[in-house]
DNA sequence: TTGCTCGACCCTAACGATCGTTAGGGTACC
DNA sequence: GGTACCCTAACGATCGTTAGGGTCGAGCAA
């Protein structure tokens, strides 16, 4: 691997560790071996590494949804988001950990252009479940923004309890049958 | 009120907005009208602004569990603490936004302390939950962890997305139908 | 009323440390 | 002879914090 990719490692752990601002070029140097100055020849600034980390986060979320096959159910295809990006969560900690809570420290028009990617990524996340419900098979009187808010909710959250390793796909079937069945169950409905 | 509290009202603002590390001391002095040196008059350090937020924080969410009668049935319990949790993230955002996003700033035994109390109140909604299992009020299969999990995620995200002003208690009760309740409805049942 | 003290509040000026970044030069391998 | 990598040394700026001194009004004693 590239000293450079090796860097952007580095970056994103010690974000993801002690934040962005929390972090010194000085102890990214120090991770790396090297002298403080030496990083300047891999990057242009400190704001870079910041970005290229929030980047590959939105690329590897977006990829988790473009690999699901557009005709299956609705239900199958939010059961598949949900396993997606728990797995991404789970074997990129630190890229999603930044992702989450670092886009704030992002300046300029890079930061707009990843809240626009957070944003496309919710929507689609949404679009699930208007396609669920408009073809039954979710409550009729379902309301897509609650749900989409719900779930996201609970994945975006991931990071601050999934341990790598984890069986993410049996958790997220687990999260998936409570949203969609409910906790009550079906023995005693209203 | 005393210009004390008028500058931990200011801290909680700036930190979460800019983050901890990205608040200066600078920055609050000029909030506060004032040269930096004299903050020092009512405070003795910068962490000492956190704790004070964080602190505000924890007592705010206790104390609106502590409000929840006993005797109410563990489903009614988990509606109210909905309730309750987003009222707080409502009309205190700032602390609250601080207490989820910047604790991990905390240094030494007081953020020992914090983290205490968040586990403290997470173990206090689980309860809830496996009140619910016992007594036959929930699914006799729930996972109370996973259960908890999902809601204290919901919750915990609020800050992101919830804007003061808004009818939180629909908000809450909208989430708690979803999640009790299902997102498949009775009508299909499995 | 006057004079005095006390506490709350703020100032200026500086401290040493650390910040992100740059310049210029060096070594080693293809 | 490039290309990738690293060094030392310093830059101006900003960081959190301290020292020492000043102003003002409230409360109290004479």
């Amino acid at each position: 691997m590239s000293r450079r990719n090796e860097l952007t490692r580095q970056a994103a752990r010690l974000f993801a560790q002690k934040g962005y601002h929390g972090t010194s070029i000085g102890d990214l140097a120090e991770a790396m071996g090297v002298q403080k100055g030496s990083l300047y020849a891999h990057i242009s600034s400190k704001q870079d590494l910041l970005y290229v980390t929030m980047a590959e986060g939105a690329r590897a979320f977006h990829a988790g949804l473009d690999a699901i096959p557009e005709e299956l159910p609705a239900t199958a295809k939010i059961r598949l988001a949900l396993r997606s990006h728990l797995a991404v969560v789970a074997d990129q900690l630190d890229v999603a950990t930044v992702f989450v809570q670092e886009w704030r420290y992002l300046e300029g028009e890079r930061r707009d252009e990843i809240i626009a990617e957070r944003r496309r990524y919710e929507e689609r996340i949404r679009a699930f479940f208007r396609e669920g419900r408009d073809l039954g098979e979710l409550r009729t009187d379902l309301d897509e923004t609650t749900a989409a808010l719900l779930v996201l909710s609970a994945v975006n959250w991931a990071y601050t309890w999934l341990q790598p390793g984890r069986d993410t796909d049996e958790l997220a079937d687990r999260f998936y049958s409570l949203l969609v069945e409910g906790m009550r169950g079906y023995a005693t409905p209203a």
